[in-house]
This record gives C-alpha cells, structure tokens and sequence, in this order.
RNA sequence: UGGGGUAUCGCCAAGCGGUAAGGCACAAGGUUUUGAUCCUUGCAUCCCCAGGUUCGAAUCCUGGUACCCCAGCCA
C-alpha cells in the first residue's frame, strides 16, 4: 500500500504526510515497537502495534520490533518470548529486524563517557532518599548535587570503576548534568545509569552491572536503528525535551522525532501491565492466557481473531484525547468478523430431552445443514436426527403468550434444519422438574413450511445418540465496573472482579461434527454465540469450548 | 501564573475559515428455518464557556472552566 490509501486520518498520518513532502528525513518511514519483556502484552499494545506496523506498512517503511531492555530485574527470557509470538500472531512481520535495548549497551557507554567529557554528565553520590531531596517538588525548584561539579577526569575514572564494579547498588549515579531548577522534573539532572549487581540480564546475562535508565536509551536506540518517527504514549510528552537533548547535545547524526498519542482505555477491563500482573500472580485468574484477560494470548485463546482486534485498533483511532472505549465496539469487531468465517453447528448448553412419539425407534436421518447459511462454499455437515434429542431447557415453556417464539405445550416449533414438532405431553419428577417432553413431528416439514399454519419459532437440537458431550465455559467481562483500575473510591481494583465471568457447563451436547474440532477454531453455536475450541484444555478427547462472544440479542432485552 | 496534554452526539472519531463525515450504541420498519445476519430509515441549527476578528468561525484571537499526566537509581 503506498500513500493512496483509504484509512482514516489521525494526526500521525498527518505529521508524515508533511515530513514525506518537506523531505524532513528523506521521505523515509521507519518506526519501532518497543515493549519491555516485563510482562504480556494486552489490547493497549496491540493499538500501539498496529499503529507503529500499520504506519510502516502504509507509507513503505520499515517497523522493528525491539525489546527496551533495560531493567533486568524485572524482565526475563518468557516474557520475550511471548511478546514476539503476539506480535506475530496479530499479523505483523519484523522480518530480520529483532532488537534488543541491550544489543547497544556498549555503545551506549561510550556515549556516556562522550557526555562526561563533554562536562554533561557527573557520577553522583547521593543516595536514593537524598536524590529525591535534592529533585526538589512539582512547584518549587531542586538544588544540584554536591558532586555535580567533579572533574571530568574524576567522573571518566569513577564511571569506568562503576562498570569495574567496584561499587556496590545504589552507591553512585551517572546522572546528565541539566538544570535541577528546569519546570520540567524530568529535565534536574535525570539518571544515566545506576548499579546493580546480582542480576543476570536475559540476553546480557553477568557482562554488566551497571545498566542504563529508559530516557537515556531510548532515544538513542532509536538513533541508532534510523527510527524516523518515535510513536509512544502521552505520559512520555514531558520526557520529549530530555529525549531531544541527549541527541542534541551528542551531536547523533539521525536524529528521530518523538509522537505522542493517548493510550487506550478499555471499559470493563484492564491495561496496566502491573495489575494484570498482579490478577496473574495472586492467582485471580488463570495466568497471562485467561481468556478473560485483555492480554493478547488471553484474547487469543478466547477466539477472537487477530483481523478483529486489527480492525478494532482502527475503528477506535488515533488521537491525543482520553478516551473511554466501549466494549462494544469490540464486540462488534468480533461479531462481524465471527459471522462472516465461522462454521454454524448446534450445540444444546443445558439439556432437556425431547422424545418424538411418532418418530420409528430404531431410524436415523442424516440431514444435511450448511455450514454457513449465506455461504454456500463453506459446504454442507451431517447432522443426524433420530427419535430422541436434546433441546435447551430454556427453549421451553408450559406457558407462554405468542412473544415466546419457542417450544410451549401443544404448540408447535420448528427444529432447525429439521422437521416442525409440537409438543404433546411434559414429564416432570418428582420435584416438579421437566425430565422429558414427549413431542410429534409433522414428516411433511422437512424442507418444507407446514401445510395451512404458520410457525415462526425456531430452536435448535441435537440427537441424543449421536450427540457428544462436552464442557462449555460462559465467559463475561472480568470486571463489572467500567473503569476498576481508576476508581477512588476503592484502594484495591480486584473488589470489582465479576464473580460471574466465568460460568462452567458440564453437560452440554454438541453435535457430531464437532467432535474433530480443532483447538481454536471458532464456531458459531447457532441462536447462542462464538465459541472457541480451547487450545489447552482439549485433550485426550476431551472437548472444551470457550465462548468467544453472544450473538447480538434483542430478545433479550426485551424479556 | 510549576510543567506538559486534552476538550466535536451516550462512546470512539473526522473536520485545519465557507456553513457538522463515519463507526459503535440506540430507535422504527422490511427479509429470514439462527429473536443472528442482511436491508431501509431516524439519531449534534450545533462543536467546554464567554467575549472578539470576519460577509462567514468547531476551525483565528483573548479570557475563563473542566479533566488527564509528571516529583522511580521503572518503562
């Protein structure tokens, strides 16, 4: 896709379009997607994923994919290794463009040591309390540091032994040496480079013990991979001067522009890597991959397909405002995607067993029902029909008035891709709870609407011989407060965890063509939703379907 | 008067001085062997507020107001 494209507007797409006809950096696009492995990634990333690929992808540029590893302490291999298969998953090729923060620390030491020569660098004594002391506050100014005026050559030899590791953690700062009384806090002599011993980096593993801090790396990793336009979220717009400066006055050639636009704030759900991690670590859910959770690999096993979460990506924008996404939209993105490719079956999730009187006990039919109704190329499915089947409990009543367009007593319903039934007899136990209904079937309706009456209801079924068993999870928002990480009213987001979004069905039947089902393959579940082959818990036989997402239901808000 | 950012329909969002796109949601019809899909129609005389400039302002100017972010040796 080049220029000519139909996507919609935003104002990153804006910026690029002048730079590419000023010429700002040679017309060249080249963005990077830079997570740090501390974590999984979620629906947030996937809008910055999209953006930065998508923008590469849209003006003949290049997108990396590089991990700001700088913290050791809190990354690790998993986690990079999960991020590269979400990035993948969610359509996107780095192709031989994989980098590491890390793959520059010695770079990023010798431009150290230039900044220290330069006199804009110092190593600092202060320790963590007194460095915050000395920062000063929002509104008053800070006061600069007893060592900031030590002599480059004592600086130069104080670096080199912090790499030497002669020091212990926390015992010296590299700091730039800036202005402690700048409006802007990030900007009163910010941290280079701190210590610390006793870690193994994923990728360094013991070559170093001092590490670089985020301001000081990114920017000059950017500069170094030729990134033209550093994409990144709102909160690092007060960070833009410190990044500025240091390819300023290090005199880089390449030279990269940082964007800001607002992150993404899901209803219902959370986007902060932290408190997904602490749902994961305190056991609230079931790990990164939950189909509850709005971490890739969780929407992943959900089955929501990557084109909907793109799609979705798209539909919500780009801009510098906040924002408060409805789940819905989503939702939208799923079902469309959902309705156009996914395989129709029918699946009975709380049984009750229908016994058709007049239909000859030892017969079976294999009618046949298309695998999508609007879609003839999908193909067709044999669904077996015979004297006894199970229908939904709640596709019955004794009574109902002519809204309830399912089985009633001595009504009739259609069976779908079946015959019409009406239902003669209800047989209860002892405790008043239906166990069978005795129906009759019309032989002349099969393909065919009854002669002389019209029934308008429509259930599905399935042959109680030929159906399987199966295990159904009813997944539903995981929180039940639309913003549960930002409401003040509580300390602790998790009191809004919805003790209901995840209901687990034992007993359901599926219908026989769906016992070759594949791990995540979605299904349509006519007249109820989206429901995914699990990819962990289908084993052995053992068929587990997670629900993707309900059809739209007007019914329901109607009753 | 610490700094930075944002304000257009319930939600997201175009718009860049020429008289308010689109999507989601919602509402009303039609088709339908999924109360699904699909189709049709409706849905901001008004763009945070108040002044001003202009023939003309959501777009320019001035002054307010509200909300978000920043004081990690996290990113």
């Amino acid at each position: 896709m080049s220029e000519e494209t139909t996507k919609p507007s935003n104002f990153i797409r804006n910026i690029i379009k002048a730079d590419n006809e000023s010429g700002k950096h040679g017309g060249r696009v080249h963005t990077r997607f830079p997570p740090e492995p501390n974590g999984y990634l979620h629906i947030g990333h996937a809008k910055s994923i999209c953006l930065n690929f998508g923008l590469a992808n849209d003006y003949d540029g290049l997108c990396n994919l590089r991990f700001d590893d700088t913290n050791p302490q809190k990354e690790n291999e998993e986690f990079v290794n999960a991020i590269k298969e979400d990035v993948r998953w969610l359509g996107f090729d780095w192709q031989e463009r994989l980098f590491f923060s890390s793959n520059y620390f010695e770079q990023l030491y010798t431009y150290a040591v230039q900044l220290i020569e330069q006199g804009n660098a110092y190593v600092c004594d202060l320790n963590a309390e007194q460095t915050r002391e000395y920062r000063g506050t929002l509104t008053e100014p800070g006061k600069n540091s007893p060592y900031r005026d030590r002599s480059i050559a004592e600086n130069l030899d104080l670096f080199s032994r912090m790499r030497a590791g002669e020091f212990v953690d926390g015992s010296k700062l590299l700091r730039a040496k800036i202005d402690m009384a700048s409006p802007n806090v990030n900007m009163r002599d910010p941290a280079l480079y701190r210590i610390r011993h006793d870690v193994v980096h994923h990728q360094t593993g013991t070559e170093w013990c001092i590490y670089p801090m985020y301001d000081y790396t990114h920017c000059l990793s950017d500069s170094i991979e030729g990134i033209t336009h550093s994409v990144c979220t709102l909160e690092f717009a007060d960070h833009r001067p410190l990044y500025d400066w240091f390819l300023d006055t290090l005199k880089v050639e390449c030279h990269p522009q940082q964007i800001e636009f607002s992150r993404l704030n899901l209803q219902y759900s959370i986007t902060s890597k932290r408190k997904l991690t602490k749902l994961v670590e305190e056991g609230l859910v079931e790990g990164w991959s939950d189909p509850r959770m709005s971490t890739i690999s969780g929407m992943r096993r959900r089955g929501y397909p990557a084109a909907a979460i793109r799609e979705f990506c798209e539909r919500i924008g780009v801009t510098k405002s906040d924002n408060s996404v409805e789940m819905e939209i989503l939702d939208a993105c799923i079902r469309e995607n959902l309705n156009e490719n996914a395989t129709r079956a029918m699946v009975v999730l709380d049984p009750v067993k229908v016994i058709i009187t007049n239909y000859p006990e030892d017969k079976t039919e294999e009618l046949i029902a298309p695998k999508h109704p609007q879609n003839e190329s999908m193909g067709t499915r044999v669904v077996p029909f015979s004297r006894e089947l199970y229908i939904d409990r709640a596709d019955f009543k004794e009574e109902a008035n002519n809204k309830f367009k399912r089985l009633v007593k001595d009504k009739e319903v259609r069976l779908r891709n079946a015959y019409v039934i009406r239902c003669d007899e209800v047989i209860k136990d002892e405790k008043g709870e239906i166990t069978e209904l005795h129906c009759s079937y019309d032989p002349a309706t099969l393909g065919a609407n009854p002669e002389g009456r019209k029934v308008k209801g429509v259930i599905h079924w399935v042959s109680a011989a030929h159906g399987v068993k199966a295990e159904v999870r009813l997944y539903d928002r995981l929180f039940n407060h639309p913003h549960p990480d930002s409401d003040k009213e509580v300390d602790d987001f998790t009191v809004h965890l919805n003790s209901d979004s995840l209901v687990t069905l034992t007993e359901s039947v599926v219908e026989r063509s769906l016992v070759d089902a594949q791990a995540g393959t979605v299904y349509q579940f006519e007249r109820e939703g989206y429901f995914c082959a699990d990819s962990e818990l289908c084993r052995d036989g053992k068929l587990v379907f997670n629900r993707t997402v309900t059809l739209r239901d007007t019914w329901a808000k109607i009753a």
